[in-house]
DNA sequence: TTGCAATTACGAAGTTATTCGTATAAACTT
DNA sequence: AAGTTTATACGAATAACTTCGTAATTGCAA
């Protein structure tokens, strides 16, 4: 099951779908274009390759298609995550946390919510 | 101070010449043979353009150059991080970070490094 | 100082991603 | 059923990245 990296043109259609539920080319390419200016033919092709490669299911709805994402965001989010790991952080995850964190000026209220999921983790993983 | 963002191929270079120092073509060259299939003259092509574009700065030695990192490793991770969590999270940190420990299993040991990280950060950041 | 080996410079072809114009098809309206 | 609107399909142009062949240059060695 080797899933297509999704480029970025097709990571803003997905990040749309995912928030939107099932839609149709029209309702994207309006969402896109309030950040983007991207003409209509544009979306509807870049939505058509998606389909190709399997990124995403598409049902016809008399004259106009429902677009649906074919993977989860939790998928690609760990597959571009990984990617960073191994081309930029030398396959360590535990360098990009850090960097993460350290950068990233993180809340005081969030550093608590990571604490806790730590805790968690650690009480899943051992004793 | 706008710098560009590297792409994959420059990263690897880059990540090259972080590790090994200064460098010419020909030890970046060797390097990069030992795990892609890549021909000399794209590496120094690659290089040349890295040049151009400020990633690399260069010195002649006699008849051959001798190139260097232009940018520091932490900034264009940074960089790198923060284009991923703008694009596949949401512009949260918070969501990325809690993405890398749930999926890459992280071990007990890098755990608690990661909990001693956070709570210096709690110490620098409030009281 | 000529010739050889190593290095750089340049240009162009191949690849992948993005963009959109135009043609075709479908459904609704009158 | 002809005309209008809305959607899809297709093909081709542009752009960004990657690749490498060939020519020019440099320094060294004979």
């Amino acid at each position: 099951m080797n899933l297509p990296k999704p480029t970025n043109s097709e990571l803003a259609i997905l990040q749309e779908l995912w928030k939107r539920g099932p839609s149709t080319v029209k309702v994207v390419h309006e969402a896109l274009s309030s950040t983007r200016d991207i003409g209509y033919t544009t979306a509807l092709k870049l939505m058509q390759i998606m389909h190709e490669k399997g990124l995403l299911t598409r049902e016809r709805q008399g004259k106009t298609h429902i677009y649906q994402p074919a993977v989860s965001q939790e998928r690609i989010q760990n597959q571009l995550l990984n990617k960073l790991v191994d081309t930029a952080f030398q396959g360590s995850a535990l360098k990009l946390i850090m960097q993460a964190l350290g950068n990233q000026s993180t809340s005081t209220d969030e550093l608590t919510q990571i604490k806790s999921f730590i805790e968690k983790l650690e009480g899943g993983q051992n004793e």
